[in-house]
DNA sequence: CGAAAAAGGTGCAACGCCTGCAAAGTCGCA
DNA sequence: TGCGACTTTGCAGGCGTTGCACCTTTTTCG
């Protein structure tokens, strides 16, 4: 790697940091993008070059977890039943948007939390995933139709997010929140089970 | 209702037909307010003593709707089983979000399709129904604890919502869509049914 | 090594959304 | 008719965001 691109990922970092910081500190409408330029020793204009906007930033981090887990996706084991197949994959979902490692998972979360504005963006992004899903369910399970799949992935989005934002509403730690995460994960898969062609295991 | 009530509601009529209008002639970008605002005959300054962003003209409709679905929360029969009341009151909400009727239905659906902010904010008003379920789901059905109610309220929306926009990405047409989410809420009803506390008529 | 090319950073100007404020217009009521 | 309440308007300004042109730094290649 050139110096260049190391100088590159120092930039992209400090303006980060900055931003994170300060959200924190003052407020995320109360800081600017000069403010976050000033702190991280860069043109305001130089802050778009690295993120597309203000938005941004707070989800850059999760951004990359999730595109990570979108590449694992592809790469499944045969012979792992479509059930396996989702709890893998879900789990791996989980600790992408959990936030619990990253240096301000508590802010971003905090964040995100408190502005309809930013929250909304959550959800657009969950909402997103779940098009990839579904593209994995439909390979593993072909015999499953699409309104059906759909449905299936929508509602075992709609019951696990359900459940972690309500944990984070009533202030649980981690422990907690997981453990309704199981459970939510409980009946979910109770519905999954039920559809035909999701338990038998599927194509090489 | 005197002359000056009628004046503003013939006001807001003339701004929301002219933004509507425009945001289909020409695209929601490349509309501005003072578009808008020429449009139907105002100063720019009174499009936002009427709407208070941009946005919230292509949601003004559904909001209202949604707004009637809350208060008809309140009124459920009683002697209803859990069941029964939840599927009144998510055909409520279906109805309120389809945006069959209304003049400018199509183009509200086609504008939060097709615009990322939009449709975040779309899956956040449905965020926020959610909470008012979970609220009436609690009281008609007490023994269940939160977070089962949370995330079967969860799973509900998000296995009909994820049907519907699947329908509408794929163009399909109004019966099409029903029948899609009657699957889906025959899926949904089927995780109902297990939740012990649910099929039992709920309380006077 | 040195020059050209590529890429990144910066300043400037501009657009559009949105807000607070104060002035001007309009309506309801006595 | 005139007073008080409400509405509309214009103005000034802040902020996010973008395009453009210019300059600096790094890479590449002869």
């Amino acid at each position: 790697m050139g110096l260049r691109e190391r100088k590159k990922l120092r930039t992209r970092q400090a303006i980060a940091d900055a931003a994170l910081r300060l959200f924190d500190q003052r407020g995320y409408e109360e800081t600017t993008i000069s403010d976050i330029a000033a702190a991280a020793e860069v043109s305001p204009r130089t802050f778009f070059s690295y993120f597309p906007s203000k938005d941004d930033v707070v989800f850059a981090e999760m951004d990359e977890r999730l595109a990570d887990v979108r590449t694992g996706l592809s790469e499944q084991p045969s012979g792992e039943t479509p059930l396996a197949t989702f709890r893998r994959v879900t789990e791996a979902l989980l600790r992408a948007i959990s936030a619990e490692d990253g240096e301000y998972g508590a802010i971003q979360v905090a964040l995100i939390r408190e502005r309809p504005s930013l929250q909304a963006m959550a959800l657009k992004r969950l909402s997103d995933a779940e098009d990839d899903f579904v593209a994995v369910l439909r390979e593993i399970a072909p015999e499953v139709d699409d309104v059906t799949a759909v449905t299936v992935i929508g509602v075992a989005f709609g019951g696990l997010r359900a459940a972690i934002m309500y944990c984070r509403s009533q202030g649980y730690g981690p422990d907690r929140t997981r453990e309704a995460a199981e459970r939510a994960l409980a009946i979910v898969e109770q519905v999954l089970e039920s559809i035909p062609g999701i338990t038998r295991p599927g194509p090489a």
